[in-house]
DNA sequence: AACGATTATATCGCACGCGATTTATTTTGG
DNA sequence: CCAAAATAAATCGCGTGCGATATAATCGTT
């Protein structure tokens, strides 16, 4: 393997390997962590993000959801089915398109909104990340996903 | 910490905000990106990456296998078993320490190392991501890593 | 040597995560 | 106006992913 600065082609095919494990890595590694933040609230990590939406918007499609949350109906679904047992949300067809689902909060869901206020800060403190770090990785995750969803298109 | 900008409370908890969910979005559309490439292999990206280290080790133990691929053994040793099904690698227990399994490659195996030489470079076609921002990510997710990994000890 | 602690895997239960398919509803083109 | 295409969810099967626990082997201390 070549030791100077010189990038050769085994190091370019290298490249994404590296960058697509460390992503792995990286986000299992965080969603570990959440874990012990997120079990007093009774929620998992995605179950988490799915309350966060709809904090943000009080009602969502089930099409909405997916599409902020990165989640295809089939992971979708069962997840939002289980927030309704839990009575967090409630799930309703749409009257003007009955081919949608609304997902809403329930007043229990919006009563976890508080006690759920204390878990960015906790992660803070628990990943303690550099915070330049982490506003340059924000930046830099954020045009990665650009890259990867505009070239989506022509495939 | 202070910012000339104040960030709200209700800002702290928006899902744009959070790093975590960047990684979580982009380590699920880099894995969804491989899933083309590998299917030719008969692999998924989890059985990928450990085809990966033992086509550079030749023969790992469950425990060092773990630690390369960051999995615990409630997930390694299914899909190791899976491997060992396909008749990719084989599974013996050290004659050293018969507490620890030795995974180890057979002749299938190596074979589709050949095979699998042109998946990094389709990806890298398939993902077109900028050169320098690949290395820039690369460079503050070990960073990131390794500060999680350092500051894991206390836990 | 003996036995409690540690270590390496394996097992179990639960929760994603997604491709492929199905079902129900709306849209669209002739 | 109506059948075909498109759309939105839901369902199914499979493969992770992990915490908790179980099991077996080794180590450390006396």
């Amino acid at each position: 393997m070549a030791k100077e600065k010189q990038a050769t082609s085994s190091d370019v095919l290298r490249l994404e390997n590296q960058l697509c494990f460390r992503l792995y890595a990286a986000s299992k590694e965080v969603v570990r962590r959440y874990r012990p933040h997120l079990e007093p609230l009774g929620l998992t990590y995605t179950q988490y993000i799915t309350m966060m939406a709809l904090w943000e918007e009080e009602s969502l499609s089930m099409k909405e959801l997916g599409a902020r949350l990165d989640l295809e109906s089939s992971t979708l679904t069962p997840l939002v089915k289980k927030l309704e047992t839990a009575g967090l949300v409630t799930r309703q067809r749409s009257t003007e398109d009955e081919r949608s689902t609304v997902v809403g909060l329930t007043q229990a869901g919006r009563d976890l909104h508080d006690k759920a206020l204390s878990v960015p800060a906790c992660m803070a403190d628990d990943l303690a990340i550099d915070t330049s770090l982490g506003l340059q990785l924000i930046d830099d995750l954020d045009e990665l996903l650009q890259q990867l969803r505009t070239d989506n298109q022509d495939r």
